[in-house]
DNA sequence: ATAATTAAGGACTATTTTGTCCTTAATTAT
DNA sequence: ATAATTAAGGACAAAATAGTCCTTAATTAT
């Protein structure tokens, strides 16, 4: 359903946001020893979430990163800024002409799992109290 | 959500099956025809849904493939022959220890998800009418 | 029997995704 | 100022997925 990349992009998340109900920032060395995820390959999706606008990053001593405040961050925009909007948007066959008009043989069929998928990701905010966790829920 | 395999495999499934309401075996030709699929990489997710009883084949002259008749086969079964149950059954995040009881940080979020995406997938037979089709609809 | 047709399958290549290594830039503390 | 710490980012390597090429095996028709 998501790439690794994007999994670990969720995790990341919702580890920085369980964080920061103490004020704290996270850094790169306890995030990847949070998820057991790999360093370098984590750093890089960290950047795409800074970039992306979900995370700010602070260098040097006591730097790291957080959310934002008072920016509301859904699972949606994770999923976006790292995977792209196919899985809410395109065509589940890869046909280029899907749409309601024109479906591909099982677009009726699927509309379902869809809506209810996208609902799910719009409805579920990365600080939501309960997603957020002790560090070793996450962990691979 | 389905690798490109996937896809391909469930476009062949329901081709197959709109031609064999006609009675007619199903040549590769024609098959990456309908598709616009690339023959040689057709070829092998035909040749694993033979190895997974999900269709029979025939060399020689008029060879082809067939549904096996009597056979009820379900977008699960295809799925689950060429990406395997990784879709179905494994956490969204890919930790290993998730389950209802042990649940990862989005589990329940996704539970309605999962249970509606595999309703779907054992709901829909590939050869259901409404999913026949001419082949115009499944090309690429 | 022989030729033509069609699927099976092994070995290879290309592309994408996942992951590593190393250097630079920014910030903080001494 | 200098050293230590932490993120940014370029270049590369490994693994997985997607796709190609070519030969063989089975079947049918002549």
């Amino acid at each position: 359903m998501f790439s690794k990349a994007c999994q670990y992009a969720i995790k990341v998340m919702i580890f920085i946001a369980s964080n920061q109900q103490e004020g704290n920032r996270t850094g790169l060395k306890e995030i990847i020893k949070a998820l057991g995820s790999p360093e370098a390959f984590t750093a890089k999706i960290l950047q795409q979430l800074v970039k992306g606008g979900l995370l700010e990053s602070y260098r040097g001593p006591s730097g790291g990163f957080v959310l934002p405040q008072g920016k509301k961050i859904l699972i949606y925009d994770v999923v976006e800024v790292i995977d792209g909007k196919q899985l809410m948007e395109e065509c589940i066959l890869g046909l280029p002409e899907c749409s309601a008009e024109n479906p591909c043989p099982v677009h009726h069929k699927f509309f379902g799992v869809r809506e209810r998928l996208k609902e799910t990701l719009l409805a579920t905010q990365i600080d939501d109290e309960s997603l957020l966790v002790e560090s070793s829920k996450l962990e691979m």
